[in-house]
DNA sequence: AAGATAAACGAATGTTCGTTCTTTTAAAAA
DNA sequence: TTTTTAAAAGAACGAACATTCGTTTATCTT
């Protein structure tokens, strides 16, 4: 019997990231995927139920490989500006290697579809809470409710993040945020949360 | 002669925002809008020339009324705290006032549909960057990078804001961020920033 | 009240959608 | 090599899509 491609499973899910990307939710049709993934349409669903499925199971792929890349070097032990720097620094660091995956994030985020129930203790949030607590037992930042204190630390990190991207894709191409910038905001966030 | 209904076009860009909130920018078709706005599809295109069109006009209509809403009491001659703080307090009471157009502005802003050109010289644009202007010369603030101070200065507001939004849509309705919370995390922001 | 005009409608256009069915093809098992 | 099995393709489905067209209806002008 002929095998099931594990690689084709995975460049479904590809070509329909760069499409959603390229041409909104309404921009993938099974069709065009099709054609893009150099496919029969009926092919796809063997690999995927339906198109719901399909979008399922690329929200997931790309929210497991987001938390491996933002864990890599990090550990809840450390003090909070070791952390929340290397924190920066892979967030950075993804939103360069997959830009693609940036992108359709903050699509699918703010769209209906999204369930937002089950998503509440990964292994992820687990590591980021367990970090913020020892921040705040050891005294190294001041007391505040979770969601303040993760407004503080992320919130400006993004609108940098967002700001540069768009720019950079208005104009030519290559994405810079240079670490120097990165590093003063960094600054001024740490500033605002130290004890 | 009949005459053409100001309020019908009103109505069928707001019955438009709330398609595309519950359903997202697919679920807005021209029949299912016809029927929520209790209309013939043939008769939107009286008021507008296309879908594409609709989309515009209803992006152009949200955008002027968050403009005049933010601006709001607002002086760019304020001192730097009174104004920022002013500008969270409006931009609060806008999400309150207008919570479908904001999260259609949020699926908007996304989309690859938009067009990121010719937003810039907007008289509020021009309001807010005389406003920081201002305090970097009057030393009330630390002389950063524009795009930075907006980092700091809205980046932990709009995460705020995300958070309780989503906390109320998931469970019981009412969306309450408390003014309390606002102004510990005002604090921080104004912590940050000072000279 | 009569006529004019544009708003409003329902029906129909051709296209594209997601999905399924039947057939062909290729590779693993015999 | 032959048989078997599932992957892959292609054609086909009804449903829904954006838009247009010809007719009806309401309201202004006369």
């Amino acid at each position: 019997m002929r095998l099931r491609d594990e690689n084709k499973e995975t460049l479904i899910r590809e070509q329909a990231i760069a499409l959603i990307v390229q041409e909104g939710f309404d921009g993938l049709s099974m069709q065009k995927l099709a054609k893009a993934a150099n496919l029969s349409a009926s092919t796809i669903y063997i690999y995927f139920k339906s198109r719901e499925d399909l979008l399922n199971q690329v929200y997931i792929a790309v929210d497991e490989i987001f938390a491996k890349e933002v864990l890599k070097n990090f550990d809840p032990a450390m003090s909070f500006e070791e952390g929340l720097w290397q924190q920066w620094k892979n967030r950075y660091k993804y939103v360069q290697k997959y830009p693609l995956h940036y992108h359709f994030s903050e699509q699918f985020r703010n769209s209906p579809l999204i369930k937002h129930q089950d998503i509440k203790e990964s292994p992820f949030r687990v590591a980021m809470q367990q970090f913020t607590k020892n921040a705040i037992q050891r005294k190294e930042i001041v007391d505040l409710p979770p969601e303040i204190l993760w407004a503080l630390a992320y919130g400006p990190f993004y609108i940098l993040i967002k700001f540069h991207l768009d720019q950079s894709s208005m104009g030519g191409k290559p994405f810079s945020l240079s670490e120097q910038k990165m590093k003063q905001a960094f600054g001024l966030v740490v500033k605002a949360l130290k004890a």
